[in-house]
DNA sequence: AGCACGCCGACT
DNA sequence: GTCGGCGTGCTC
C-alpha cells in the first residue's frame, strides 16, 4: 500500500486533501514538497504536509500525484511550522498560507530556476560594439557596465533597473553570454563602518549578548539618529558567525540608495525580496536564501516567509508601519510573524522606529521586550524645532498661510531645500456648486470625488472611477463649480507659480509610478540646491535629504477628530516622522505644523513630551477604554449588492458566535465607508481581554460561518488584529 | 476560488 | 426550438 500525502492546496478551503503517492522504489515526498496533483478538471501546485498511512477519504475516491516537484522539501520544519502558525493565527487556508510564501515563479510547475551565481560578461564581439558605441539605451548600459569585467545579477538588479530585457537582446546578437561564477566570488570590500555613538554601541552590545536565543528588543531611536548603523553592525557580526540576517522594510522603504549602501557597508551580495522585483529574481533570491547562501535577505512584508536555515537575526524597520499588515487575502502581520519566527529559530529579533507601535510599547511595558533607545542625533545635528502655525483668522493663499510663506522663502533664498507634506493627492478633494451646493460624488461610493487637474477628470479613491469634469453644475445647471480644499497636485500648481525659477517635485502615487519612480524623482535634490518638495506620505520615510532644512506639515486636521481609535497615534507617528525628514545633516532643520486647533490636546503632547510622553498617554487612555492592545479584537466584513443581504449575514453571524466566553460584540454596523464600488458593506467587531480566549472562540465560528445559508450571498472576511476600521 | 450541472427567459 | 442567466455543489 502506497503511502498517503496531505497535502495543502491553494484554494479557499479550509482543508486538506489525501493523495496516493507514486509506487515505490521512489520513496514518498517529504513534508514541504511541491507536488503537481490531479484537482477537478485541471491540476494544481501544492505542498505535501503530511505522509501518513491513513486517510478519511474513500479509496476510489483518492487520486495519485502526478509529479514531485522538488527533490528536496523547499520548505524545512521550522517555515513550514511558521506557516501553519499563521495560517492557524489569521484564519487562512493553509495551502493559501503556503501560496503567500512562495514567490510567484516557484507556485508554478516548473523546475526550479538555476540557483547559481548568474554572472553576465562581454563576448569579443561585445566588447568591439561596446568600443564602437553601436547600441544605445539599456543595451549602451549594459554594455557599458560590463565593460569592466564579469558583473553577477543581483549586482546588475540594483545598477540597472530592466537589464534582463537588453542583455536577451544582446544575447540574441551574440554580444553578452552567461558567465555564472562561484558562489562567494560576488563579494567586493566592504567599506569601513564608522564609529558607533555611545548610544549606538550600546544597543549593538545588547543585542549581540542575545545571540543564539530569543530576545525581542524594541530599538526606538529618534529620527536621524542612526537605527541603519544599529542594523549593519549587528548583520555584520551574524556574518562574521556565518549566520543569515533577515531584515524587513515597509513598502516604500526600499530603495536602490538603502540596498547600496548596504551592500558597499557589508561587502556581500544582498538578496531582495520585494514586489517590484522581476519575479524570476525573487524566486532566485528566495532559493538562494534557502540554499544558505544569501546571508543578507532584505524585503518587504512577504519576505517574513524566506526560509533561514542559517538563521542568526531578524531585523524588522519601522516597526509601526501598517504595511507590515496584509489588507486582503491571508490577512497575516509580517512584525508579528517575525517575532514568532525569531522564537522557534532561537534567535534575536529587533523592531526599530522612531515611532514605536503601541503594541511594542506595550509589549517592553510588560517586560516581554528589551527596549534599546537611541535619544540623540550624531554630533551636530540637533533635533529639528517643531513649532505651530495657527490657521484661524489667517489670510492662506492657496491653503499656505503667510509665515509659512515666509518661511518658504526664507529657506530657499538660503540655497536649502523645504519640503511641504500634504495627505491628499489630486488637485482638490471637493469640487462644490457655489450657487446650490452640489458636490460631484462617486455614483459608486457616495463620496466626494477628488479632482485631477492633469488628467482632466474627476476620481474616485475609493474605487477608481473616473468621469470627466462637469462644465457646470449638472444640479442647478450654471452655478459656477469651485474646487474645494489643495491637494498635492494645486500644492506643486501654486507652489511652481511662486517659485518659477526652482524645482517643484511632487511625489505621490500618481508621480512615483514604475520601478525606481521614487528615486529617479529625488535625483535632482541629492545635487543640493533650493528646490521645494510636495507630497503624501511616501515622504515620510527612507532618503535622506542633507539639504532639507524646513518641513511644512498642512491639512492634517483631519486626523485629529477621526473615529478611528488608532487616528491619534498614526497621526502622530506621521508628523514625528514627517519632521525627522528635516536637518538630517549638518544645518539645522525646522518644523512649521499648520492646523485649525492649535490647542488640540494631540499636538499640545506631542509638542510639548515628544512621541514618547504622547504615547504613554494614549497606551493610558487604551488600557482605560479595553482597547488594543490591552484587548484583542477580530473583525468581521461584509459586503454585497443589498444592504438586507449584508445585514442578515451578519446578524446569523454574530447569533452563532458564543455569548458567554467572554466575548463582546460590537455591531453590526456599516463599515466606515458604507457603500463602495457599488456594493452595501458592514462589520462585526469581536472584542475579548483574552488572546488566547478569542482564539480559541474565532476558529470555529470561522468555520462555521461558511456554512451560514446567509453566507451565500455576501462576500465576508474575518480579520484577526484588524489595523485599520475600515 | 474555479468549474461544472441544472432549470427558466429572449433570441436565431 | 436553442443560448445563457446565476443558484448549488464539489474538488482528495
Amino acid at each position: 500500500m502506497s503511502p498517503i500525502l496531505r497535502i495543502a492546496l491553494p484554494v479557499p478551503l479550509g482543508q486538506l486533501f489525501d493523495y496516493r503517492a507514486p509506487a515505490a522504489p521512489t520513496p514518498p515526498p517529504a513534508p514541504g514538497t511541491r507536488v503537481l496533483v490531479p484537482f477537478g478538471r485541471g491540476r494544481r501546485v501544492g505542498v505535501v504536509v503530511a505522509v501518513s498511512d491513513t486517510t478519511e477519504v474513500a479509496p476510489e475516491r483518492l487520486k495519485e500525484i502526478l509529479q514531485a516537484l522538488d527533490p528536496e522539501p523547499l520548505f524545512d520544519a521550522e517555515l513550514g511550522g511558521a506557516i501553519a502558525w499563521a495560517a492557524g493565527y489569521w484564519l487562512a487556508p493553509l495551502g493559501e498560507a503556503y501560496a503567500a510564501a512562495l514567490p510567484l515563479a516557484l507556485r508554478a510547475a516548473r523546475p526550479l530556476p538555476d540557483p547559481g551565481h548568474e554572472g553576465w560578461a562581454l563576448t569579443a564581439a561585445g566588447r568591439a560594439a561596446q568600443a564602437a558605441s553601436r547600441r544605445r539605451g539599456g543595451s549602451a548600459a549594459l554594455l557599458d557596465l560590463l565593460a569592466a569585467g564579469t558583473l553577477d545579477a543581483a549586482t546588475l538588479d540594483f545598477t540597472l533597473p530592466g537589464w534582463r530585457a537588453a542583455a536577451r537582446r544582446l544575447q540574441r546578437a551574440g554580444l553578452v553570454a552567461r558567465a555564472d561564477r562561484a558562489a562567494d566570488a560576488a563579494g567586493c570590500a566592504a567599506l569601513p563602518a564608522p564609529s558607533l555613538s555611545t548610544e549606538q554601541q550600546a544597543a549593538v552590545t545588547a543585542v549581540a549578548a542575545a545571540h543564539g536565543h530569543f530576545q525581542p528588543f524594541l530599538l526606538q531611536g529618534v529620527t536621524g539618529s542612526g537605527k541603519t548603523e544599529v542594523y549593519l553592525a549587528l548583520i555584520e557580526q551574524a556574518l562574521a558567525r556565518g549566520e543569515q540576517a533577515l531584515l524587513l522594510v515597509p513598502e516604500i522603504g526600499l530603495a536602490p540608495q538603502t540596498l547600496r549602501r548596504l551592500r558597499e557597508r557589508l561587502g556581500v551580495a544582498i538578496a531582495v525580496l520585494h514586489s517590484n522585483l522581476a519575479e524570476g529574481a525573487r524566486a532566485r533570491a528566495w532559493l538562494a536564501a534557502r540554499a544558505g547562501s544569501a546571508r543578507v535577505i532584505v524585503g518587504t512584508r512577504s519576505a517574513v516567509f524566506t526560509p533561514l536555515p542559517r538563521a542568526g537575526l531578524i531585523i524588522v524597520d519601522e516597526e509601526h508601519d501598517s504595511s507590515y499588515k496584509q489588507q486582503e487575502g491571508f490577512r497575516y502581520h509580517a512584525r508579528d510573524l517575525a517575532v514568532m519566527r525569531a522564537r522557534t529559530l532561537g534567535v534575536p529579533v529587533l523592531l526599530g522606529s522612531a515611532t514605536p507601535s503601541l503594541e511594542s510599547l506595550a509589549n517592553v511595558e510588560s517586560g516581554r521586550y528589551a527596549l534599546l533607545r537611541l535619544l540623540t542625533r550624531p554630533a551636530g545635528r540637533s533635533m529639528p524645532r517643531v513649532q505651530v502655525l495657527d490657521l484661524r483668522r489667517q489670510r492662506a493663499e492657496h491653503g499656505l498661510s503667510p509665515p509659512l510663506l515666509q518661511a518658504l522663502d526664507e529657506t530657499l533664498a538660503r540655497g536649502e531645500q523645504a519640503l511641504v507634506f500634504r495627505n491628499r493627492r489630486g488637485y482638490a478633494p471637493v469640487l462644490l456648486c457655489h450657487a446650490c451646493g452640489w458636490h460631484a460624488e462617486c455614483p459608486r461610493c457616495e463620496r466626494p470625488l477628488t479632482l485631477h487637474a492633469a488628467r482632466a477628470a474627476l476620481l474616485c479613491h475609493h474605487c477608481g472611477h473616473a468621469q470627466p469634469i462637469p462644465a457646470q453644475c449638472p444640479a442647478c445647471a450654471g452655478g459656477p463649480l469651485q474646487p474645494q480644499g489643495h491637494g498635492t497636485e494645486r500644492l506643486e500648481q501654486a507652489l511652481q507659480a511662486r517659485y518659477p525659477e526652482l524645482p517643484v517635485l511632487r511625489v505621490d502615487r500618481e508621480t512615483t509610478r514604475g520601478r525606481d519612480g521614487f528615486a529617479a524623482l529625488l535625483a535632482p535634490l541629492a545635487a543640493g540646491g533650493a528646490a521645494i518638495l510636495v507630497g503624501t506620505q511616501m515622504l515620510a520615510k527612507g532618503h535622506d535629504l542633507p539639504n532639507l532644512t524646513l518641513v511644512a506639515i498642512v491639512g492634517v486636521d483631519a486626523g485629529l477628530y477621526s473615529a478611528d481609535f488608532r487616528a491619534p497615534e498614526r497621526l502622530a507617528q506621521l508628523i514625528v516622522q514627517v519632521a525627522g525628514r528635516a536637518g538630517r545633516a549638518a544645518r539645522p532643520g525646522r518644523v512649521l505644523l499648520q492646523t485649525h486647533h492649535p490647542d488640540h490636546p494631540l499636538l499640545q503632547r506631542l509638542l510639548a513630551g515628544g512621541y514618547t510622553a504622547l504615547a504613554t498617554e494614549l497606551l493610558a487612555e487604551r488600557r482605560a477604554a479595553s482597547l488594543p492592545p490591552y484587548a484583542h479584537q477580530a473583525l468581521l466584513r461584509a459586503q454585497a449588492p443589498q444592504r438586507t443581504q449584508v445585514d442578515a449575514f451578519l446578524a446569523a453571524a454574530a447569533a452563532t458566535l458564543p455569548r458567554d466566553a467572554g466575548l463582546e460584540i460590537a455591531g453590526p454596523w456599516p463599515a466606515p465607508l458604507p457603500r463602495r464600488a457599488g456594493l452595501e458593506r458592514g462589520q462585526l467587531l469581536v472584542i475579548c481581554a483574552s488572546r488566547s480566549t478569542l482564539h480559541g472562540a474565532l476558529a470555529p465560528w470561522h468555520a462555521a460561518l461558511g456554512g451560514l445559508p446567509a453566507a451565500r450571498r455576501v462576500r465576508w472576511s474575518l480579520d484577526v488584529d484588524p489595523v485599520d476600521a475600515g
